[in-house]
DNA sequence: ATTGACTATACAGTTAGTATACACTTTAAG
DNA sequence: CTTAAAGTGTATACTAACTGTATAGTCAAT
C-alpha cells in the first residue's frame, strides 16, 4: 500500500462491495481511482471515501447508476434534494402498485380457496347470498361458441387492465333471463369480469344485484346448457322463481384441466325470490 | 389465417404483448404455438388463451417467467395457491423494504432542508432544544487525521448496514466533555451515526441525552478546533456550562465542495445548563 | 409484376453487476 | 533466493426479460 493510498480490496471491503464492482465503477467512469502505479493498479484516496459512501447510499435507495453519475457529477444541495424527491415519489408510487397486487392475489386465493372447497359439492343446488357486484360486460358478437367466449373475455380483460386493475376477482357468462324461454338463449349473453371494488367509473359496467342466488357447481363450459337446466327445473319444483339474469361463474379455467377434462369448473348462480 | 387458428400478432395484440415476446416465449419453451405452417409460420389455437391470459396474470404479479414455466406445466389448484402464496409475501416484504427507503429519503430530505436553511447562519452561536438520540458509536484507534476519521465512520456505516437500517439520519463526531482540559482533546473520541428509531438492540449504542443544547454552524473538519474553542468561550460568556460530551453534527459532507472548499459543512452541538 | 403487410431468423443492446480464465505483481515464508 | 500465496490486471461470457434492428422470405391484393 503506498503512502496514504488504498488498494481497491481495501476500498471495496470497506463499502462492502465487490472488486468486481469496482473496476466495473472504474469502466463506466462512475467512480475511479485518484492514481493508477506503473503496475496498473489502481489506488484510491480516502477523500474518496463519503464519494463512493454516497454511491452506495443512493444506490441502497434504488438510484439507478446514471442518474448516480449525474449526481455525483454535478452535486449541490438542489439536484440531491431534487434527486431524492424524485426518487421518494417513485417508490410511493412502487409501494401503491404493490400494495394493489397484494390485494389481488388475495382475490384470487379466495377463489381457489372457494373452488377447493366446493369441488365436491358440484351439480347439488344450493342457496347462497352474495353482495352487489359489479362487472365489466361484453356480448358475444358471433354464435356462441369457444372460440367467441375467448375472444369476447379477452376484450374485458384488456379494457380491465387499461383501466390500471387486474382481474382477479372471477370472470364468466351472463346469460339474459328475457331470452330463457327463447329458441336461442344465448341471444344477448356476453362475458363479464367482475371489478375489484365498487363504483369504478368504466365502460361497459353493469351491477349484479344483491341477494339470494340458486347455485349450482358443475364442470362445462358456458354453452353447454345441460346444469342451467337442471338448476332451473330445481328452481320451479322448490317454489322459486327467476329475478334477474343468469350468472356462470369461472373459478377454475381450462387451464387447470389438460386432457382428460378441458373444461371449467364453474358455479351457476340465478337470483330468485320465493313464491308465496 | 387457416382454419381456426390465431396468427402470431392476432395472439400478441389479444393479450396486449409484443410479437417478439411470443417468439422469445416460443424460444425459451415457455409458451409454443399449437401449430407451425410449412412456411414456418406460427399459428395458435383459441384454446391456448387461457394460458397464456394465465402467464401474463402472472408476470403482472411479479412472477419470474420460469416460476410461471413451473406453474403452467404442472398446474393444479394446490401449486397454484403456494406460488401464489408465495409470490403475496415477497411482495409485502417488498413493501416493508420500500417503506422504510421512503422515510429513510425523508430524512435525508430533513437533514439537507436544515443545512440549507442554517447555512447564512453559520458562526453564530444559539441554543437549541434536541429529543433524545440513540447513536452507534466508535472510537478513533490512531490519532485523528481525515484518514482515520472516514474509516472509523465506515465501521459504523458496515454495522448499521449489517443491521439492515440505512444511515439516513446523520453522522459526525463526539469528543468527550472530560478531555476538553487535556493536552489531547481528542483523546477518546470517535465518530457516530444516529439510528433511525429508538430502542434497537445493536452494538455500541450510546444515547445522546435531550435538553439544551449551544450550537454553531460551521465550515470545517472534526479535528479543526477552531470554531469548538469559539462555541466553548461563548458558552463561558453566557452562564451556561457544558453538561455532556461534545457533537459535531455533519450536515453537508465533502461530496458537497469539490475544489474550493473541500470540508463538511456541520453544527456543533454541546449539552448545557444555565448557571444560577 | 409489384406493393404493402406480415412473417422468419439472427444478432446487438439494455441493467448492474458476477463468475471465470489467464497473466502479471507483490508479499511472506522457508 | 526460490517459491507459493495473495492480490491485481484485462477480457469475455453470463444473468432476466425482453426490445430493436437487419435481412430475407411469404402472402394477398392490385
Amino acid at each position: 500500500m503506498m503512502k496514504d493510498y488504498l488498494s481497491i480490496s481495501e476500498m471495496a471491503k470497506l463499502h462492502k462491495i465487490s472488486r468486481q464492482t469496482l473496476i466495473y465503477y472504474d469502466k463506466i467512469g462512475l467512480f475511479k481511482p485518484v492514481h493508477i502505479g506503473a503496475n496498473g493498479y489502481r489506488y484510491y484516496s480516502p477523500y474518496q471515501i463519503p464519494f463512493l459512501r454516497e454511491i452506495c447510499f443512493l444506490k441502497s435507495i434504488g438510484v439507478n447508476l446514471k442518474d448516480i453519475k449525474g449526481n455525483i457529477r454535478n452535486r449541490s444541495v438542489d439536484t440531491t434534494v431534487s434527486l431524492l424527491k424524485y426518487q421518494k415519489e417513485y417508490i410511493n408510487k412502487k409501494i401503491r402498485e404493490l400494495a394493489t397486487i397484494s390485494e389481488d392475489i388475495d382475490e384470487k386465493l379466495n377463489i381457489y380457496a372457494n373452488a377447493e372447497y366446493y369441488k365436491s359439492k358440484s351439480n347439488k343446488p344450493i342457496i347462497q347470498e352474495f353482495p352487489v357486484r359489479e362487472v365489466v360486460f361484453m356480448p358475444f358478437e358471433k354464435e356462441l361458441c369457444k372460440r367467441e367466449l375467448h375472444l369476447s373475455l379477452m376484450k374485458i380483460w384488456n379494457i380491465i387492465i387499461n383501466y390500471g386493475m387486474l382481474p382477479s376477482k372471477g370472470f364468466g357468462t351472463i346469460i339474459k333471463k328475457n331470452k330463457l324461454k327463447e329458441l336461442n338463449i344465448f341471444d344477448g349473453a356476453g362475458s363479464f369480469i367482475v371489478l375489484p371494488f365498487i363504483g369504478s367509473k368504466i365502460q361497459n359496467l353493469i351491477t349484479l344485484p344483491p341477494g339470494k342466488y340458486a347455485c349450482m357447481y358443475k364442470y362445462g363450459m358456458s354453452y353447454e346448457t345441460e346444469h342451467l337446466y337442471k338448476l332451473i327445473k330445481w328452481i320451479e319444483e322448490n317454489n322459486y322463481k327467476i329475478v334477474g339474469d343468469i350468472v356462470d361463474f369461472c373459478l377454475l379455467d381450462t387451464t387447470f384441466y389438460d386432457d382428460k377434462r378441458s373444461v371449467d369448473f364453474c358455479q351457476i348462480q340465478i337470483p330468485v325470490e320465493k313464491i308465496n
